[in-house]
DNA sequence: ATATTCCCCTGGAAGC
DNA sequence: TGCTTCCAGGGGAATA
């Protein structure tokens, strides 16, 4: 579900109800989630520490404790959080439950549980956790550029939305920006990246940051699931020109063209047959 | 090494 | 109405 912009967004609400805060119980309602849940280890890790920053690395949620700990949070396709009051009972497929010292709790909430709570120990303060070391670039800096992308293709074979939904590649993006930015940057899905020139790789990298920009301004996108920490949805879906349009007219091309899906490892690609080449 | 396919899990929507 | 099938924003393991 959630993408960069999903998570920069519930990581910004999430920040002032959580930081500076200390930590007086965890407690999980299952066993697992993507990876195994350990109660007594979170219990342990958590106890007693203060919240000292909420951060995104790609789609992951860092929350850094004292002395370089810090819990890994990833939200798979329907991870979410709530603060609700100590009092409120468990609801359902709430997951994690951290209560704070201010009398609220911090709830996770993931129906499909292909969600992940870990713990990480830092090498330094505002340090990378060793787990995340294999992370391609943040898109939206310096370090993601057009010449990244063509040395990444060179004599690879796979199509170019792959390439950029691939997170040792460029993090955060996901599906439906993947095919959001190839829209705006006029490149099928299925070409192979390594047919990407210098100019397209150029046009193609401006449009991921900016689609990416812009659906943070947006709050992210809601489809069905999506919800920030306070419940808004994104809006950035009223701007969506091609993700879930098959058989509508294309937006650039009008009635000359209609918006086309196909799969590609085992997701939904959305293209203009006609504009995106 | 590289590129797909499968699978984890649940619920909502669409089809019959 | 009710049952079945398909589909979903992620990612990692298994497989060609």
């Amino acid at each position: 579900m959630p993408e960069l912009p999903e998570v920069e967004t519930i990581c910004r609400c999430l920040r002032p109800h959580v930081v500076n805060k200390r930590i007086t119980t965890v407690r999980t309602t299952v066993d697992r989630l993507r990876s195994h849940l350990d109660e007594p280890h979170l219990q342990a890790f958590c106890h007693g520490e203060r919240v000292a920053d909420v951060r995104r690395r790609g789609k992951h949620i860092i929350v850094e404790l004292s002395q370089c700990k810090a819990l890994l949070i990833h939200l798979g396709m329907t991870g979410a959080f709530r603060i609700r009051p100590q009092s409120a009972p468990f609801a359902d497929h709430e997951r994690v439950i951290w209560c704070l010292d201010d009398d609220t709790t911090w709830r996770f909430i993931d129906v499909r549980r292909f969600g992940d709570v870990r713990t990480s120990v830092l090498c330094a303060e505002r340090d990378e956790p060793p787990e995340l070391r294999d992370l391609g670039p943040e898109p939206l800096t310096e370090a993601f550029n057009a010449s990244v992308l063509i040395a990444a293709s060179r004599g690879r074979q796979r199509p170019i939305k792959n390439m950029i939904m691939d997170q040792r590649f460029v993090v955060g993006v996901g599906n439906i920006y993947a095919t959001e930015a190839l829209f705006r940057a006029r490149v099928r899905p299925q070409r192979a990246c390594r047919r990407i020139g210098p100019g397209t790789a150029e046009r193609l990298v401006a449009c991921i940051k900016q689609v990416l920009a812009d659906a943070i301004e947006w709050g992210g996108t809601t489809i069905s699931d999506f919800r920030s920490v306070d419940g808004t949805e994104g809006k950035f879906r009223l701007h969506l020109a091609a993700y879930g349009r098959e058989g509508e007219p294309c937006p650039r091309c009008g009635d000359a063209a209609t918006i086309r899906r196909c799969v590609q490892a085992g997701r939904s690609s959305f293209y203009c047959p006609q504009c995106q080449r």
